[in-house]
DNA sequence: GCCAACGTTGGC
DNA sequence: GCCAACGTTGGC
């Protein structure tokens, strides 16, 4: 079991469009970052738990709790021209892109805002404050997800 | 809207 | 394979 955290613009996909999801799934598409690929390629598995971070935002932090409800397959938005996401340079039989589905797992009694998680001590070393950050996919260590789980119960 | 950080692209 | 130019991210 490995805990990840998964940034989304709540503009865009916030984490409560996942709950409304008829499933409470979603293909977590239009990844085009390579190490951000590979978490969800290589290093993903049904069942881990994710950090939902809404990004880009008034208020910057952890919005829920979501797991990891595939196996990674290609993300279809590649294929498709008429998708912000196409590539030309992807085919059927070598997929560039790769995802895995988000699912609903549970929420929190409050958004933790990043200003607050940074206080921390305990999360000093979270790759989320490090300074110039960009990646939207990052692991997260059990320490730390359970920490920030307490901070929203 | 600004701007630092940093990944990607493409000419050489 | 280097690296300048460019584009994007994301907090503020």
């Amino acid at each position: 079991m490995k805990y990840w955290l998964m940034k989304s613009e709540p503009d865009v996909f916030s984490f409560t469009d996942l709950k409304s999801r008829p499933n409470k799934t979603e293909p977590w598409n239009g990844v085009r970052n390579y190490q951000a690929r590979n978490f969800m390629r290589d290093d993903m598995q049904v069942g881990d738990l994710i950090l939902f971070y809404h990004s880009s935002c008034e208020i910057p932090g952890i919005a829920g709790i979501a797991k990891v409800n595939s196996m990674p397959y290609p993300d279809d938005t590649q294929f498709n021209k008429k998708s912000e996401y196409f590539d030309p340079k992807a085919t059927i039989e070598n997929p560039r892109w790769f995802l895995i589905d988000v699912a609903f797992e549970k929420d929190l009694k409050r958004h933790i805002s990043l200003e607050e998680l940074k206080g921390f001590k305990e999360l000093s070393d979270m790759r989320l404050m490090q300074k110039g950050n960009r990646l939207s996919i990052l692991p997260v260590t059990k320490k730390e997800f359970e920490f920030i789980i307490k901070l929203g119960q």
